[in-house]
DNA sequence: GCTAACTTTCATTTTTTATTGAAATCGCGG
DNA sequence: CCGCGATTTCAATAAAAAATGAAAGTTAGC
């Protein structure tokens, strides 16, 4: 049920993409880490082909590479780029758009931070100031105390925030080259 | 698409649900905390409907009071029993299991990180020995390269964990009465 | 050892989320 | 301004996750 997810410990690269072990291993840590931001597997997937490309690769590649639909793979390539893990090296000769990975994961990760967790804490905040003024309109003494508690943990979970972000910025940094 | 979801700002708890106000901000609350946690809705809204409750609360009265199924109902209270965030404060005069808020809403949150990031960083790493141990065999040296930034990745991850539960340590704890 | 009052399980259904791929769109070179 | 080679969109579909509720299980008191 809810139960907390386990990923399959054995290779999460379906068995009919065609890349070398090593690759294939390095994909799936590509998809752990995303699942573990509750990502779908397929950015998971799509991350890992920009990552483990030894070059800037295209679309089109990926989409061979994975076995993955065309819309999803731009889809994926939209969102990671939007979140600053990969970024787009220019039409290359052709036309095609080539993709290689943010060397600052780091980045990324505290995009993630405040695109996702941010916005969720001060949602959070403003319904508890709208508690706050009902608040007084009521004698519920009990419940005024459980608001109370939840103000506490609002404001310790806005100061986490810049202390992960802290940290972050600690970690040395994912270079390519 | 995948874009990072954002909960509806107005009320989750359906309205269908015969509660003051305020209780129902209260769980509006808990069911975005929840929600921020990966958990579904109705694990947000029967723990909600636990902290809100002046005294214990009997797992039929959620049942009543959420309109959820008796199934879901026993489910969440199970999870959130083995998570730590209520506890059975035994069976008061009839059988019926009562359950309260535990006050220490933060193990539940370790508990979280020890439950699911934790297992999931040692797969993490487990991957990564299947790697080092491919890796020789090969002489791509630009994976080499990703992997060792893979590994740098994992080591601060692991760093990471033990800062945000002893960051956890320090907060007021949630209590009742 | 039977019943009453409740809980849990789990196959099924519903809901939500992700993926697909055909069609629309883009943009450059000729 | 046409056509090619690519990308994006989005309605339809598939897959995954959560909720339901009937049936089986539990336990206390008689």
């Amino acid at each position: 049920m809810i139960a907390i997810k386990h990923l399959n410990p054995q290779s999460l690269v379906s068995k009919n993409i065609e890349t070398s072990p090593m690759e294939n291993s390095v994909m799936d840590l590509c998809v752990r880490l995303c699942s573990l931001l509750g990502l779908p597997k397929s950015v998971g997937l799509i991350y890992g082909a920009v990552f483990v490309s030894p070059k800037p690769i295209e679309a089109g590649q990926i989409c061979k590479k994975l076995k993955i639909s065309r819309g999803s793979i731009s889809q994926g390539l939209r969102f990671l780029k939007e979140l600053g893990a990969i970024r787009s090296s220019g039409l290359n000769g052709n036309r095609a758009e080539h993709f290689e990975a943010e060397e600052h994961l780091r980045l990324a990760l505290e995009n993630f931070i405040l695109k996702k967790i941010s916005p969720a804490l001060k949602e959070i905040g403003q319904e508890i100031e709208k508690l706050d003024k009902i608040a007084p309109e009521l004698d519920q003494h009990v419940l005024a105390e459980k608001l109370d508690a939840l103000k506490r943990w609002h404001k310790h979970g806005k100061l986490l925030l810049p202390i992960v972000t802290g940290f972050l910025k600690t970690m040395p940094l994912l270079t390519r080259k």
